[in-house]
DNA sequence: TTTATCTATTGGTCTTACCAATAATAGATT
DNA sequence: AATCTATTATTGGTAAGACCAATAGATAAA
């Protein structure tokens, strides 16, 4: 163990009105912002660096918990603690607006209003972005929605798998994350009423007509196509939810 | 204590892979899931909790502090732990964000970008839904920005009460949760260079155009004033930048 | 009835001990 | 010398017990 890796972290001493663990939150925040820990360090182990910052192991655990949940952290039983990679697509916490949803009871208007606003961006973005690997993976995606046509939970799979590497073909890395953490309450409902789709092949088609517009590299056509889209996705999706009320009669 | 409030908390028998902290996230999330704990419950005492889960307090409160962490639980020193209340605005945690944002280093492009899709919609919408209260809302806040055009950072509060109340107005909670998280990242950024604007008379100006268009309802007014107010407010920030890089030779 | 004080409750912190998963080291085999 | 296996050390996870600090509720006094 190097004490020089260590000298950045100072005793806490609580002044302030809040809680000791919640300064080690602040502190370890604080630290990040100013690049003093980057992605992917290992932090020093849970004993030593409790007597570093001056507070008990549970305090230190308390905090380190904290931005566990929040996906800043990643402790692993014998290995360490460290902050998050900077590899792979980022990533937001869903859980947090998925509990936020089942809290307060999102409406289909809204959460299809916030799939327009981000969704048709990114498409947008994508037409003008998209590499040519990034192509061949939407083509990929998108034979794999005409593949599926017959297996509505398969074909949701797919679906949700195409309009991420959408996401990815906009080199935008916050629409990205804010897309994906809509599209953790979006499962949750679709996988519930999928099973009774009736017709994926229009919309297939639909995510056909996306793909052309972005790999021809037309903007407005790819946020048309990607709203014509969302569109036919909210009446499917509301007869689905017809069916299965009826179905209950 | 009743202890007919409590039947719903089973003890937890770990059988999967996952730790038992972790099983305690999850249990409490399925049961809010499942509408079992509502908005602004009570938890059980932390040490009676514990007993019915049949876990160590420490243990629990681990799984407490990651559900306090994403914001979906309250915890009171003598008082309780809470689900969060339905009332007020929705909020979703921005620190999330905050630490991405320090981890990966978004460029002022993405932000720009994210804000074009979040804002254009919900000015749209605000422009269709927007009640009289709010539009009182907005122009007190318009005065307020004229008001502090020689006060850069009074400024800049009042610039983003502004974009709060026209995210309320939209009735969208998705998208003001959103937005909201967006602003905290922003507010970071701004915060440090504001007083190094120029002419905040011209954005001033261009508040008041989104203003009239969503108090007149008319929806591709509001958008197009809102997206010549974000391209005005990029190239602000970005001139207000290139003087600080120049104020330090 | 209102206000002040006291007590009980409940989350926050600490110490100590032990368990479980991972990584590193040592020894044996090829 | 390289590879594999077993053992040990490291490090996070869980538990028990004690005590502190903040809040809420109960009681007493004005």
């Amino acid at each position: 163990m190097t004490t020089a890796k260590n000298k950045k972290f100072k005793p806490i001493n609580n002044e302030s009105s809040s809680n000791i663990s919640q300064e080690v939150v602040s502190r370890l925040r604080d630290m990040i912002h100013r690049g003093e820990i980057k992605a992917g360090d290992k932090l020093p182990p849970e004993r030593d660096l409790a007597k570093l910052l001056n507070v008990s192991r549970p305090t230190l655990r308390a905090g380190i918990r904290s931005l566990v949940a929040i996906g800043v952290l990643q402790s692993k039983q014998g290995a360490g603690t460290f902050v998050v990679n900077n590899e792979g697509p980022p990533s937001l916490d869903g859980n947090q607006l998925r509990l936020l949803a089942s809290l307060r009871g999102f409406t289909n208007s809204e959460m299809f209003e916030a799939r327009l606003a981000l969704e048709m961006s990114v498409a947008g973005l994508a037409a003008e972005r998209a590499t040519s690997d990034q192509l061949a993976s939407l083509a990929e995606e998108l034979a794999g929605i005409f593949g599926s046509i017959d297996e509505p939970e398969q074909f949701l799979v797919h679906d949700m798998n195409f309009h991420q590497l959408v996401a990815a073909a906009s080199g935008n890395r916050i629409l990205t994350s804010l897309m994906n953490m809509v599209a953790t309450i979006l499962f949750d409902v679709r996988s519930k009423t999928v099973k009774r789709a009736r017709d994926l092949k229009e919309s297939a088609e639909m995510h056909r007509i996306i793909y052309r517009a972005i790999r021809d590299r037309k903007v407005e056509d790819a946020r048309n196509a990607m709203r014509e889209h969302l569109l036919n996705a909210q009446a499917a999706q509301a007869k689905e939810m017809e069916i299965g009320e009826n179905g209950k009669k």
